[in-house]
DNA sequence: ATGAAAGCGCTAACAA
DNA sequence: TTGTTAGCGCTTTCAT
């Protein structure tokens, strides 16, 4: 066979230093040994005199052990590219690896595609949001020795995954019902987004526990953007359903996400509407954009830090790695035994223009 | 070694069909020799019954080829997390699996460590933007051995890369100051980024390309957004030098990217300026937002699909790997041959509200 | 049509 | 303090 250019092995190091392979090995994984100082340099030498690169692949073979991480997301845009950072810099903190891969919108197959390929390349374990594919396939898939950490995963069985670290959407949504409400919004809708059901329910949920905490009879409404040609659309209706009251005071939105809101705020801007005076409205996520516009979006914070730290110790318990385990604030492991399998991380409302003073 | 519950290998898989581990190693890789239908399928229900799963870190090992590939982007966000998404595609679509990592900004240190691990891997080529840390020490890591493929390399080295693809922006920005000089703009500004200082310096040459072609003498600035501490001030800028000048007319502005160009439009619609009317604006990147808001934003449209199967075809050439090579057009090649080391992506003038009509 | 056996580069238990 | 050696799971050459 052709092979490449011969690499520079431990063999080549040994030679050089006159060592053996196994005090070479030693050496560069700076094992817990004694080995003398003079090895030690002859040995560091030759590596860096031959250009040595390390071969993970057959230690990883060897030590049945690859210190990398998979993890799966359904598009590198918005939060979760912002999510996928973080947990790259996140899991390097603690001596792993993270590799990401983009499902391309929610395709199925090609989520099963990466699974499998990340499944073969034997990482120690994979981070993914609550996939399109079905949970038997995922289950069959993944199978028993990987372990699982899920994040925006609800209602996911407990039989195959470690966890699921979840975004607070229902008490976020509630307390932004409760600010429109604040503003003088006795009129307020959802902005909502089937497309992406399960995320989308949690918001529904939020948006009626918040509505049902409020003293004044409200007129309420729900709207579901994906089923709309055209944001404009959506305005008609809401503009419609709105002019049947006579209550008066500012009429509240809550959309699904910032680009939603954004889209639906412009829309109302386009034909003459205040915002806020005639309207107030909250997005969720916090995304760069929401500060782009005129007025500014108020909106849903993510703390990505804490989501990606919880979302690591759930994985690194799993992989029964308590080298890092004292490194995370005490505080975690109690949020953990507190909220069990579904792990809440909170979201924290911030008012912008859009939602007036 | 406390090892993890036993893989099943195609040791227990030989076993089990009767057969021997070259053989199940044969089937199971489609390989072209002969053997009998009996064999086949006495493997393949070994292989699934057991619960198969190929080790790929063995299989790389032994055939010196992984069939992977790295890249690095500064960030997930915007157009590079949109173009790591089709090279992942396109990367599949051609037999290669691509890992991407972002180095979180432009940490030239991330960036060291990511190209070291994905060089320990042993990855088969990498794929990287034009790198933050220096060509020295990119030279250095790189080596030899493992191709790399820049894309939105200006000026680099022609010594260690096999390529660079390249958005096309100096054409690209002619043509924005050719479009807003044809709606009447006299007066055209340009919004830079100088924190991202590779790809500025193509608009910038660009923008000023596009000015000296023009008839009529103009009023033109060049505002580096990077060094004011909000886009208010920038605007104040702006309009200090535009009411130097009495000629009539809009004002044209062309802006880093659709982030920038949105938030300044805000800005200039907060303090009453008509878009169009008083100002015409254009962005670059045609990133979701230049249609969020209002007036819809005019910008530059990038080919992702081009730019990534441009990007694959220098890898395959440079990785030898001929199997493929004739699924692209023959226009591709011609273009490689034409344009040589740094390969030009044109980018598309889209014309929205932002520009009026 | 199938199999034996020599690697691929590294780790780790054990011996010296 | 250092070395020997048996794997890790798979590919591939060369016999049979």
């Amino acid at each position: 066979m052709m092979r490449k250019k011969r690499q520079v092995t431990i063999v080549d190091l040994a030679a050089a230093a006159g060592v053996s392979i196994a005090t070479v090995s030693n050496v560069l994984n700076r094992r817990n040994v004694p080995m003398s100082q003079e090895t030690i340099r002859k040995v560091e030498q030759a590596a860096e005199e031959l250009g040595y690169r390390r071969n993970v692949m057959a230690a990883n073979l060897s030590r049945q052990k690859s210190y990398e991480l998979g993890m799966l997301v359904p598009s590198f845009g918005g939060y979760h590219g912002r999510f996928a950072e973080e947990m790259q810099r996140t899991a390097h903190t603690y001596g792993y690896h993270l590799s990401v891969f983009s499902a391309a919108g929610f395709d199925p197959e090609i989520e099963k595609r990466h699974l499998d390929v990340l499944l073969q390349r034997r990482v120690d374990g994979l981070i993914s949001h609550g996939l399109a594919m079905s949970q038997e396939a995922t289950r069959h898939l993944v199978g028993e020795g990987t372990p699982l950490v899920l994040f925006n995963a609800w209602g996911w069985p407990t039989d195959f995954a470690e966890g699921a670290v979840n975004l607070d959407f229902v008490v976020g949504c509630e307390e932004a019902v409760r600010c429109l409400y604040e503003r003088g919004c006795r009129r307020i809708m959802y902005l909502g987004n089937s497309a992406l059901y399960a995320t989308d329910q949690q918001r529904r949920i939020g948006f009626n526990n918040g509505l049902s905490k409020l003293e004044e009879p409200l007129l309420t409404g729900i709207f579901d953007t994906h089923l709309y040609p055209s944001m404009e659309q959506t305005v008609d209706d809401v503009e419609a359903l709105v002019s049947e009251s006579h209550v008066g005071g500012p009429v509240g939105v809550l959309g699904f996400d910032d680009f939603i809101t954004m889209s639906f705020m412009s829309a109302l801007l386009r034909r003459g509407r205040k915002v806020p005076g005639d309207y107030c409205v909250i997005g969720i996520n916090n995304d760069p954009v929401s500060l782009l516009g005129h007025p500014t979006l108020s909106t849903l914070d993510i703390p990505y830090t804490l989501q990606a730290e919880l979302t690591m110790l759930l994985m690194l318990k799993a992989l029964g790695d308590t080298t890092h385990l004292n490194r995370f604030p005490a505080e975690y492991e109690a949020k953990l035994a507190r909220d069990g399998y579904e792990v809440q991380i909170p979201l924290k409302l911030i008012a912008r223009a859009s939602t007036g003073t």
